[in-house]
DNA sequence: TTATGATGGAGTGTATCCAATCGTCCTGCA
DNA sequence: TGCAGGACGATTGGATACACTCCATCATAA
């Protein structure tokens, strides 16, 4: 295996592997429900578990590892009733989170918006798409520096990552082209100034994409395997 | 120095620290931007410091303490529109947790919910108040177990404990008169089963509380201080 | 006086080593 | 066959020792 050097400087290290570790998860490198080995990120990175454990310390708060004392780590992965409460918890934040970015969502942001919202529509692959759509979603949520609120919107769609992503491959064209009317809703609604009427797009859209994954149970881990 | 025992079994030394360390400044023990000292700390509890790490480590993600690289740890002192910040984020959870929990609220709930709002009125010091506060909270909030929305429910809650301490100090029987009744009226409306109004309740309850810190500066971090 | 740079100590970060734990596999017995 | 119990190995948890960083302090010079 490839030792990849990753501290840049002493002090870092877990730092540096927490993000690397978050990264590799995101992309789908690790699927929910995989075993993480201390020793065999120790050894990817180059050097001892200490970092390593308080990475994993770190992801678990954030909701992206589960560690169970004396016996190891996991990517998490949820249930379908634990990912549909996420996504409620989404529901409520999402719009808070763009009231507090919109006295910086300028003309200039707007307009890329629209353009991300646009190439969206035209993506070859699920990978594009979802680097997309997260693109769209920092350009409006992260103007604006926050105490708390971005960051927890960001766990939040961490969290739900691997099942946008399973979501995005069974979803058919006619749903797929309502998700990309509420994105240009969206950005018509912030063009127009009516921050009331973006507040409800964006937990429609939520609310919408939670009630399609209910519907797709396959997706999940199933309730009762679910304590390992 | 006394010295603390507290893993009781080999494996979860950090978790018993960060649930003591929490406590502790749930508590006031400690005093919002007041450094810790990791020797100091382990040496409390007869152990290293690689668990009491750990420990600020899961502290830090529940933003009871700040970690800088190479440098320390303190424990997390707010702005006054930081905590704004967190108050309309709890705005915004807390009637979804309410929901949540709703069909757990039994009769014997709603019962042990009025006795404390009761007992709450007469409390005869702020601790004793804020201790029924606390398990008025948890008593609505708890019954049912999420996956997330729980956990962050109480999270903000501590975040926020200090000041809650520092402003129950300060207010006037007249507002303090208002909690009272809110605490009443959300009794009732959860008597009634009416579950929208006790959601408005409760966001309500926590908007007023979030408009009178405002107006007393006095009680947080200044602004420009902040970095430290 | 003020700015600049050197120095030392306090405290944090990490590697290494050892101990404790858990799960698995095997054995023996009913 | 099925189950209880024990031994082993893989892996995690924690202690110690050392390396590194930061910051306060002081000395020096413009």
């Amino acid at each position: 295996m490839t030792v990849t050097v990753i501290a840049q400087k002493h002090g870092n290290t877990s730092l540096a592997i927490a993000e690397s570790l978050r990264d590799a998860i995101l992309r789908g490198d690790y699927t929910p429900g995989e075993r993480i080995i201390q020793e065999q990120l120790s050894a990817k990175y180059g050097g001892s578990r200490i970092p390593v454990r308080e990475a994993l310390r770190t992801l678990e708060s954030e909701g992206l590892v589960r560690l169970v004392t004396n016996t190891g780590a996991w990517v998490a992965s949820l249930t379908a009733s634990e990912c549909s409460e996420v996504y409620q918890t989404r529901e409520r934040i999402e719009p808070l989170l763009l009231r507090f970015n919109a006295p910086e969502i300028t003309n200039d942001c707007i307009a890329e918006l629209e353009d991300l919202a646009t190439r969206m529509e035209s993506a070859e692959s699920v990978e594009e798409f979802l680097d997309l759509d997260r693109q769209f979603h920092l350009a409006m949520y992260q103007r604006v520096p926050t105490y708390l609120l971005g960051e927890l919107g960001t766990r939040l769609w961490n969290i739900t990552q691997p099942y946008r992503r399973a979501y995005t491959l069974l979803v058919d064209t006619t749903n797929l082209g309502i998700v990309h009317s509420e994105h240009h809703m969206l950005v018509a609604a912030l063009r127009d100034g009516d921050l009331d009427l973006a507040e409800k797009v964006v937990a429609m859209h939520i609310r919408r994409t939670r009630l399609h994954l209910e519907r797709h149970p396959e997706v999940f881990t199933i309730e009762s395997e679910h304590t390992k």
